[in-house]
DNA sequence: GTACCATATGTCAGAACTGACATAAAGGAT
DNA sequence: ATCCTTTATGTCAGTTCTGACATATGGTAC
């Protein structure tokens, strides 16, 4: 089972789903943490079925194309419910922003502070975002999010982990930018005043 | 050229080094941010060579194999100073600790707190390390560090990037792990009981 | 009428990455 | 002697993921 199975799984266990469904979820909340396209969910709801975590039926629709609604299986629960509590493989962190970090010491040190700039505008849109979503889902779920065997406690759960991460994100790329600026609006001042 | 590329010669762009060498800095430091095994770092050095972003000679050894070291070359640096400054396309992220925080609510309760107490662990235990290295950095680096055009600067402040991402994770594991364990020792007393 | 859009399901080539396999020199341990 | 470890460089098969290509239905806009 890959890990795509699982995000899969995970979404089946709250309702049934078609290929179109999941991709679409996969653009939204599950993609905040999760994501693929449908390139990839449908050769994997195959091997899905074939290993019996989930099975289709055919609805048939007026309006628009047919479409094959999936469900989890017992088998599909008990796996995900397994998998659930299963440390992690530590998998390296790959980011890119922070990869150009580390060579912006050589970089036009004005066009660095506008990159970090707009990447710290960037996660600060992402993050007004979230808060919006947190708003509404305390507001609107409120008793749920005390259990944690409620789904909700559990969406509201990553949630959460995206609130932290834009945050840290944004403050980050702030901090950079100043550090840049900062420099530049200090002993630079001669060379800034020259160019503008 | 692929992000490894300007990976390599961040590095490259610091100091000459071997293919054995890269292996090994992208395990230490900046494999908290980038990673990559020896098997794609050879071939892509290949690359960037035909690509004249980097030169190559060979250093004989008495009481070790021969190595060739690598040198970034001036088209390589203009390469890595011109990327430096493009906002990186935005890649989804993956997290798979997110991804069963999604499914938590299915799972053993128990087993889910003891998970995500032991992913605290690993994320405080590498915020702690980050943390040494901060105060030896400020403490051995202290004027460079306000200078954006040192390479110190700019090692400095993905390092920050680490800080900030360990201590928001390791905060949210135990977020997580107080709100199941708070509801088991609330309403569910008695089958906690029951069960030791 | 035709061009576009949302819905719906699929395939495929290529890029990026992992893990295993492969070779080799020199030193240290048993 | 034999084995293990570190240094050193490479290849290759398989997995995951992306972006493009492909097809089909039915509604709406021009």
């Amino acid at each position: 089972m890959t890990t795509l199975g699982y995000a899969i799984l995970g979404l089946l266990s709250r309702e049934d789903l078609s290929g179109y469904d999941l991709t679409q979820r996969m653009k939204g909340r599950v993609g905040y943490f999760w994501s693929a396209r449908h390139s990839q969910i449908y050769p994997e709801l195959a091997r899905l079925e074939e290993g019996g975590y989930v099975t289709h039926s055919v609805v048939e629709q007026q309006e628009r194309p047919d479409k094959k609604v999936y469900g989890i299986t017992a088998e599909g629960l008990e796996a995900l419910r397994e998998w659930a509590v299963q440390p992690p493989v530590p998998k390296p962190t790959r980011d890119e922003l922070v990869l150009k970090a580390y060579s912006v010491w050589l970089a036009d040190q004005e066009e660095a502070a506008r990159m970090f700039r707009g990447e710290e505008s960037r996660h600060g849109e992402q993050l007004a975002h979230y808060e919006e979503l947190r708003a509404w889902m305390e507001g609107e779920w409120g008793e749920d999010l005390a259990n944690p065997e409620s789904h909700r406690f559990a969406t509201y759960a990553t949630l959460r982990r995206g609130i932290t991460y834009e945050m840290g994100a944004a403050e980050w790329c702030r901090w950079v930018a100043d550090s840049i600026e900062g420099e530049r609006s200090g002993e630079k001042e001669k060379q800034r005043g020259a160019r503008s």
